[in-house]
RNA sequence: UGGGCGAUCGUCUAAUGGUAGGACAGUGCCCUUUGGAGGCACUUGUCCAGGUUCGAAUCCUGGUCGCCCAGCCA
């Protein structure tokens, strides 16, 4: 590698206050000589989306630029939300997104250790059986500014909790009727402090553990004891864990097991998109999208179905940062990176999504000629093709006007324009139906501007893109809008609910779209720039025959920006 | 209103007592066989008030504002 490639990728690996604290530790040995451990955590009880891109890039990233390693553990110990069609796609995610596991692990790995480590905590008198109600239980647990009181069965001898545990493991009482906590302090001004508790009761069977158990432990049991058996050195969560902090380090401390330490970041938020799990699953349980993989949906299937690249949403999440701060990234910074992605590698092609048919009136009638178009014009390397052209081709509806708007270039009667890769045409006359609507243009070429330029030295201020119309093939297009209306989701009235923001328009189909030959042979995971319009991918609803195309974003475009502009 | 966390261009993020910088967005110009891409330029910021210091975004004090916590969810 270059000295100057080198320099520019560490420029490129953002300072933030993760990196800075994991140097010191190394430079410190605060863990010895051990290696840096960390993990990607996710529960499986949906799907990952975005959000949980910047923790993947985090966990894994950090490890590896110390050479760390860094474990997959599913957090799954709640047996009534977790699937293994979660499992699954987490695992596909994960890899798709560029990362590879040390170990794949569960936390119900360890449900046997973890109960001797609740049996421990139950001889240490630490523990104990509490009979109360769930409501009973947050009743007694006060408020956010008044103490909690105890539970009339915190002073349950070590014998009794003992017996009571171990009948509880052993299936004797009902759903809900006993928990065992943690005996802390009632009184904290933390309320994860006041006697958390350690274990339900479920008599759920476990997609892994089967029906071995009826009770299950609390996340806050669970976690930081599964970083310690995995010797994490460093547990990266958000935010709303910091108030978890203390209880985190009181089952270690009280353990005495080996000290993983948790740090928390900040959550990725997006303008214009929403990241809750749970309302992300009810926009699929309600058909208000298609199913998580929805090319809407901010989940990583529906940004690899919508077309976008994992290299694009690494360099958006490394651009975007990591700090303790609650903001919301512009989501057009997503967009950028991934254009700029796309710009680099996805091939050109003709597509003309709403068509109007020209007419050549002076182009030999049946000839057909093949014009040599590049590739991609950002690489050479990526060759040329040829495409066939006539005297009948489609243009773009909106690339016509009659009577041309200030400032607008494309045809217009009169107007000379540049037809991509093939000739200059000027438009003569307009053929239009019973209402009025323009349904035919005619125009006359000039036979020696083949190529795109007239030897003449002739200028044409618009190059426009177009398919033949005896060689077009038709595709679905599906185009697809912001998923919410407002940048701010959860800017809500009186009485409404997230959902209410959903963008009543953010999917088109267009079904009459014409595209050069060549596009009928693409396959799932091709990517096309078609030229002035946008990026595109293909749909898994393809059929050979039968192609559905997705955009995965437009072209920026600066006519509609002054054409906005000059409306408003 | 108890506790915890935070506050730097419109947005995200650097600067770790010593020139407030980058990216996105925006604006203008140049270039262009994609009104794409690219190039150049410009604009805008340290929450407030005091203090320490030769010097403060950074340290101190006091405010203000925002986020999180009262699941037998994670």
């Amino acid at each position: 590698m270059t000295n100057s490639n080198s320099e520019s990728q560490a420029a490129a690996a953002p300072s933030n206050f993760l990196h800075d604290m994991i140097a010191e530790d190394v430079r410190t040995k605060k863990y010895g000589d051990a290696v840096i451990q960390t993990r990607f955590p996710p529960e499986p009880n949906g799907y990952l989306h975005i959000g949980h891109a910047k923790a993947i890039c985090i966990d894994f990233g950090l490890a590896d630029e110390f050479g760390g390693k860094t474990n997959l553990r599913f957090d799954d110990t709640n047996p009534e939300k977790e699937e293994q069609e979660y499992v699954d796609s987490i695992m596909n995610d994960v890899r798709w997104l560029g990362f590879d596991w040390e170990r794949l692990c569960y936390a119900s790995d360890y449900f046997d250790q973890l109960y001797e480590w609740a049996l421990q905590l139950v001889k240490a008198g630490k523990a104990y059986v509490d009979d109360l109600t769930a409501d009973e239980i947050r009743q007694h647990r006060g408020t956010l500014t008044e103490p909690g009181k105890d539970s009339p069965y915190r002073s349950r001898t070590i014998e009794e909790n003992l017996d009571l545990f171990t009948r509880m493991k052993a299936g004797e009482f009902p759903d809900g009727t006993r928990v065992l906590r943690a005996k802390i302090d009632m009184a904290s001004p933390n309320l994860n402090m006041r006697d958390p508790v350690m274990y339900r009761i479920l008599h759920a069977s476990h997609q892994r553990t089967g029906d071995k158990w009826c009770i299950y432990p609390m996340y806050d049991y669970a976690h930081g004891q599964s970083d310690s058996i995995e010797r994490v050195t460093h547990s990266m969560c958000t935010l709303e864990f910091t108030d978890h902090q203390p209880i985190y380090r009181w089952y270690i401390e009280h353990l005495g097991i080996f000290p993983s330490n948790q740090t928390e970041f900040d959550r990725l938020n997006i303008t214009y998109t929403m990241l809750s799990k749970r309302k992300l699953l009810q926009l699929v349980q309600e058909n208000r999208v298609n199913g998580w993989d929805d090319p809407r949906m901010p989940t990583l299937c529906g940004l690899r179905r919508r077309g976008f690249t994992p290299e694009a949403i690494r360099a958006f999440v490394a651009a975007s940062g990591v700090s303790r701060t609650n903001g919301s990234t512009d989501v057009e910074m997503l967009e950028h990176f991934q254009r700029d992605d796309l710009n680099r590698r996805a091939n050109r092609a003709m597509a003309v999504l709403r068509p109007l048919k020209l007419v050549i009136d002076n182009y030999p009638a049946d000839q057909v000629e093949f014009v040599e178009a590049a590739n991609n014009p950002e690489d050479p390397s990526a060759g040329t093709r040829k495409v066939p052209f006539s005297g009948e081709i489609y243009i773009e509806q909106d690339d016509f006007r009659e009577t041309p708007p200030p400032k607008y270039y494309r045809l217009s009667p009169g107007k000379e324009v540049r037809l991509r890769n093939a000739y200059f045409v000027t438009a003569q006359s307009v053929v239009k139906d019973a209402a009025g609507v323009i349904v035919e243009v005619h125009c006359t070429y000039d036979p020696a501007s083949r190529g795109g330029n007239s030897p003449d030295g002739r200028k044409v201020k618009s190059t426009m893109h177009w398919v033949s119309a005896a060689h077009a093939i038709s595709a679905e297009i599906r185009l697809y809008d912001k998923l919410f209306a407002k940048a701010d989701p959860y800017d809500l009235e009186e009485g409404q609910d997230v959902l209410d923001n959903l963008n009543a328009n953010s999917l088109e189909i267009l079904t009459t779209a014409k595209l050069e030959p060549s596009l009928a042979t693409a396959k799932l995971e091709d990517r096309f720039q078609f030229e002035r319009v946008g990026y595109f991918c293909i749909d898994p609803d393809s059929v050979p025959g039968n192609l559905v195309f997705n955009r995965t974003l437009a072209l920026k475009d600066s006519w509609a920006k002054i054409e906005k502009k000059s409306g408003a």
